[in-house]
DNA sequence: GGAGTTCTTGACCGTACAGTCCACTATAGG
DNA sequence: CCTATAGTGGACTGTACGGTCAAGAACTCC
């Protein structure tokens, strides 16, 4: 993959060049395994999606468990992106923590919603079977971990969490609540229960200390 | 499937009694299953692991989809049963609430940990595309609400928990946070981190109100 | 023991799938 | 314009899969 890139920035002669973007093609794929998960989406599907053939697929990408590590790794960088922005640019770092938990809940298009987590659909369905998967979702969370309790401790220096916790312990509940959350509205939970159970525990969680 | 039993119990002409207990069949499938997901198990797994032939197999519990979810319904019955129990029989409610954190933890084998639990993998494996699954998993996570809501109650009769609260909504955020812990066990999260995570979130959603 | 019925076994089938391959096309450099 | 090279599309392949079926085994009842 890399080999080819480099070959065509700096290679002599040029040819016949790529009719697609590999950026759009892997946010279409990756949809489709959001919504199909792995075994549920055939490459009949990917071709049809991505307005490719098969063979453009398997030259640009490799088979399809690549393609489908390929599309994971986008969809888990761009996520900590989006995690890591909100995180830090929120100007109070206790609000960007209960977003966490709201965030994942409030989008109107509720196929978000229900759809759920495509790393975690991914553990789920290949956690047991494919070993890089799971590294690959154990260093995902790791990361998140660290992010979040980074700002937890923004928020303990602005005097919004009592200084004498662990971050991290704190970021590892709140992740698992808000995987927990995202999982209810997977099954079918009505928004309304759910906002109310995001804001339960936003509260038990990351109680207002601003005022103590 | 009713209609057979019906007739194998009543009717005056008995014949070949089957050679295998459905209860066994319908355990060593549903743990394949659990290990390998619906996709990723084959009726040649079902058959090896049952010792039966397909047509034994085709013939008892139709096809491999409704093999499954008569699979998925006898586990999440099992699982009823067992969390019923553990929350009524348990001396003090509170106590058994917190049970409901700690216990997907601590198993020594941690197979059954890192596995996760059979019906949250099946939601997100096929959850977006059989409906029929979805809608079990809606029941099934209504009636763990239920159970779990009661036992707060209990625990609110008990003095234990402060009596305003809605119960549902309690239910909910520990159910929510239940299914988070046990997600984060699938990624390979170390048994001393979970625990102290597990402790935290008990701490926080259940803290101890005996002395107030 | 014969008749009737259910269960078991495994051969068989159609198909849908992932993956390969090659003829063809478009482009860049000379 | 010619050649070299990379990209494209689709025909092709092997196979593993879910599902069917029929012949025979095991059992009950009369």
């Amino acid at each position: 993959m890399v080999d080819r890139a480099v070959k065509n920035l700096y290679s002599v002669r040029m040819a016949r060049p790529r009719s697609f973007d590999e950026k759009q093609v892997l946010n279409a794929v990756r949809d489709r395994f959001w919504d199909a998960g792995y075994a549920g989406t055939s490459l009949e599907d990917l071709m049809r999606i991505s307005g490719l053939g098969k063979g453009s697929l398997y030259a640009a990408f490799g088979d399809k468990r690549q393609l489908f590590l390929r599309a994971l790794r986008s969809y888990t960088d761009e996520s900590h992106g989006h995690l890591r922005k909100a995180l830090t640019e929120t100007p109070r770092a206790l609000d960007a923590l209960r977003m966490l938990l709201k965030a994942p809940i409030d989008d109107p298009t509720d196929a978000d919603t229900r759809r759920g987590c495509l790393m975690a659909n991914s553990t789920c369905e290949l956690g047991n079977a494919d070993p890089e998967v799971l590294d690959h979702a154990h260093r995902t969370y790791e990361t998140s971990t660290a992010l979040i309790g980074d700002c937890v401790a923004r928020a303990q220096r602005e005097g919004d969490l009592p200084a004498g916790e662990d971050p991290i312990a704190l970021a590892r509940a709140l992740l698992a609540a808000q995987q927990g959350l995202v999982f209810m509205s997977r099954t079918g939970l009505d928004a309304a229960a759910l906002t109310a159970t995001a804001r339960s525990l936003a509260d038990r969680l990351l109680p207002d200390h601003s005022g103590d």
